[in-house]
DNA sequence: TATAAAGAGGTATTCTATATGAATGTTTTA
DNA sequence: TAAAACATTCATATAGAATACCTCTTTATA
């Protein structure tokens, strides 16, 4: 049971983000502060257009921003948008050959499973990630520059 | 998000020896009747077996059966035996690189959120799976051959 | 208006966990 | 003692993910 290092990918940028906000961030920035592919992370960053949760800005001095307060971004929607098409077990995919599939219960107690994972994340925020006990910390550990202090 | 397919074989096995108990079935009979690999069921039986989920006999006229009644089998518990030790995501693994990881509150929630997934399949045991609605379609889809009628 | 910075997007390659295959060993019973 | 069945190890294949590379488009500003 694993989620994609591209979910993973896409939580560290919103953590970034966040902890700048509202200073923009780039994608060389943000691939080398946490010494991770910038051409990975630049598909991560796209869908995370995509799907509206940050925005982005072309050309020179262009960047990434949060499109919306840390308040208002779920944990839990981020992964349940990324991950929700993964095959979790055979019988969900295409190729299915398990002759069992059409009486097997199993497959709706997968479904569940996967949305109670969902929602357990779903109770938390982009703001409860950065809450203050743990902001000043991570933005030493990430050595984020800012303009303005935080 | 996805189980590895040696959990999806181990949910099988179980199906198929609660379907067929407590007459006991061969490693090549299940294989052949899924139409899966054999040698990769053979470590799942082996795991299944070293668990206790199941006894096997070897030698002649040897095989596997449930080691308990099929009440008394819990999904959740088996893929939570299978399951637990995955990597869910890259702070959870031996070679975790994050630099955020000291601060950083996702492990705990993600922790939680597949302590969740197990919680949710512990609802249901093996005999529900081989509830009467489904038994007799599912013996038929596995065309199980019965010593003594079901 | 030219240039540089930054994202967009396609393709190709590499990597790795998982899955599979193959071969041999061990146990049991007819 | 031979055949059936699981046990165990090693080798190989595969698919999906991750990464690299390259070109294109957009935009600010000197």
């Amino acid at each position: 049971m694993m989620i994609t290092r591209f979910t993973d990918y896409a939580l560290r940028v919103m953590a970034y983000l966040g902890l700048k906000d509202p200073e923009p961030a780039t994608i060389k920035e943000i691939a080398e502060r946490y010494d991770i592919s910038k051409n990975h992370l630049m598909k991560v960053v796209h869908m995370l257009s995509e799907i509206g949760f940050v925005h982005t800005t072309r050309g020179k001095n262009g960047g990434i921003r949060l499109s919306r307060a840390a308040e208002l971004i779920n944990i839990g929607q981020i992964v349940r948008t990324l991950e929700q098409h993964s095959v979790l077990v055979e019988c969900f995919g295409n190729n299915n050959q398990c002759v069992l599939t059409p009486s097997c219960r199993l497959k709706h107690w997968f479904a569940e499973a996967m949305e109670n994972f969902f929602l357990s994340l779903e109770k938390y925020t982009l703001a409860d990630l950065l809450h203050e006990d743990q902001q000043q910390d991570m933005i030493r550990l990430l050595a984020i520059p800012m303009k303005s202090p935080a």
